[in-house]
RNA sequence: GUGGAUGUAGCUCAGUUGGUUAGAGCGCUAGACUGUGGCUCUGGAGGUCGCGGGUUCGAGCCCCGUCAUCCACCCCA
């Protein structure tokens, strides 16, 4: 056989063990986070039917989409999401879901996206949704667990950034705007603001979306009102009429934040009017979450309300609100602030074997370890002692238990302390639990 | 997808106006230390100079193509 050049795809990335080990440990937080907040866990296939994932995401997120003829010659694609996904399976099986329904998901994503940093052709998604509720406990609730998300994995510092959908038709309503490229247009151009500035800004709603002054003024009025949540949604509703839409979407946001007010979470959360959000399914609140120490990263954690969508597959609408958390852009975030510590062992324990003679006492004392529940390698080779020291030095792991002849005849083993440099001699029916009392103070 | 930059050992990089056998640090490995890691010292292995073509007596260096990576735009998890 000829040799075959070993590589990956682009966009696509292998997991070492030294990320995956850390990476799992993510998965295992935000699994028990959800599950804590009672959401209930669903799996669909990573293939759709094409027709499933098509027009769900806006022109750009269709021109992304993975798309195929399968074996049978069907038209598929790989889920670009896990929201639509979510909203077939609730269109699907009426009779089997009680609403509202909470569910999580963790699980893969494909978009054939131009790699970036922070910014992968698969990744991982985490999403959270309660679908069946139009009420802003909902849309409360799910900020709430985003926050907590990320608390519950070591992240401090961020920011949710919370916009709302109807706040920005309002606006496109003031601006005399009906057509939806247009509307796109100067979101997009909005959306630039913290990082072109204002005189840029103008600049290009004038030029790129044709704006007259008298409507960029009324958009600088609009994205000029900053200040506390309470401060902006006070400068919101003086422009917008009652009973306008833009009036709507400031009462809805108003109760997001007086119950996260009262939730004592408000801190991490502020109004930012220049999210647009491109997923073309949002109608009501919109996030996005940033890291604060990486200016310029994208959203590690974004989602909002999308009322329409389950509608597309059951005819009847159906209200829903998601959150959803991209472990892998957050884990290469956390290893550029160096706030990841990579581990290379799983097993913080590793048993000796120096030869033929002693390798069955070692395997009985690593049978020993195991059944306390520890974690515990086995070196697999007879090898000098050096070495075997060595491996555990670099693989981080801070007992080793020495299994020789003389140990064997005395029915012990010796435990060296790698951090401490301290070693001690224990009978071998004391291992398991020396070593566990040890390993669970940690 | 567009524009710009880069591609030399496992990693970070050096490599003078194209000139014989391509270097350093770190890492890896063996030993000094014949039952003990980290520190130190000594030796060793490891490179189709991304890949393909061209110019030349001669290419890591110049030209073309290609692939990959990074940055910006775009968009986002």
């Amino acid at each position: 056989m000829s040799k075959v050049e070993p590589r990956t795809l682009r966009g696509f990335r292998d997991y070492l063990p030294a990320k995956m080990i850390p990476r799992q440990r993510m998965i295992e937080s935000i699994e028990r986070t959800f599950q804590r907040f009672g959401f209930a866990p669903l799996m669909t296939p990573a293939l759709e039917y094409l027709e499933i994932l098509t027009g769900k995401y806006g022109d750009e997120g269709d021109q992304l989409l993975y798309r195929f003829k399968d074996n049978g010659g069907r038209d598929v694609g790989l889920r670009y999401d896990l929201t639509v996904p979510l909203a077939r399976v609730v269109a699907q099986y009426p009779g089997e879901i009680t609403l509202p329904f909470r569910r999580y998901q963790i699980a893969p994503v494909w978009r054939a996206e131009n790699p970036a940093r922070g910014r992968f052709r698969e990744f991982m998604q985490c999403d959270a949704d309660i679908v069946g509720s139009k009420d802003m406990a909902a849309d409360a609730e799910l900020v709430q667990l985003g926050c907590e998300l990320l608390e519950g994995l070591g992240v401090e510092r961020f920011k949710v950034r919370v916009n709302h959908r109807k706040i920005l038709s309002g606006l496109m309503a003031r601006l005399g705007i009906t057509s939806r490229e247009a509307e796109s247009g100067i979101l997009r151009t909005i959306d630039k603001l913290p990082k072109i500035g204002e005189a840029e800004t103008m600049k290009l709603l004038r030029a790129d979306n044709g704006l007259e002054e008298g409507s960029i003024a009324k958009v600088f009025e609009f994205l000029r009102i900053a200040g506390t949540s309470t401060e902006v949604l006070a400068g919101l509703e003086k422009i917008f009429e009652e009973g306008s839409i833009g009036r709507q979407g400031v009462t809805e946001l108003r109760e997001v934040f007086s119950i996260l007010e009262a939730a004592e979470l408000s801190s991490a959360v502020d109004i930012d009017l220049s999210i647009a959000r491109g997923l073309s399914y949002y109608t009501g609140t919109i996030y996005e979450t940033f890291l604060t120490d990486l200016a310029g990263y994208g959203s590690v954690m974004s989602g909002g309300r999308y009322d329409e969508l389950v509608g597309v597959f059951r005819g009847e609408s159906v209200p829903a609100v998601g959150i959803s958390l991209g472990i892998d852009r957050l884990l290469e975030g956390l290893v550029e602030l160096k706030l990841l510590k990579e581990a290379r062992a799983v097993a913080p324990v590793l048993v000796t074997v120096f030869g033929a003679d002693t390798a069955g006492y070692a395997a009985r004392i690593a049978r020993w370890i195991r059944a306390a529940g520890v974690g515990c390698e086995l070196y697999p080779a007879y090898a000098k002692m050096k070495k075997q020291f060595t491996r555990a030095n670099d693989m981080g792991q801070r007992w080793v238990v020495i299994a020789g002849s003389d140990e064997m005849a005395k029915g012990q083993a010796a435990v060296k302390d790698m951090q401490l440099g301290q070693q001690e001699l224990v009978a071998i029916e004391q291992l398991g639990q020396y070593l566990a009392d040890r390993v669970n103070a940690v």
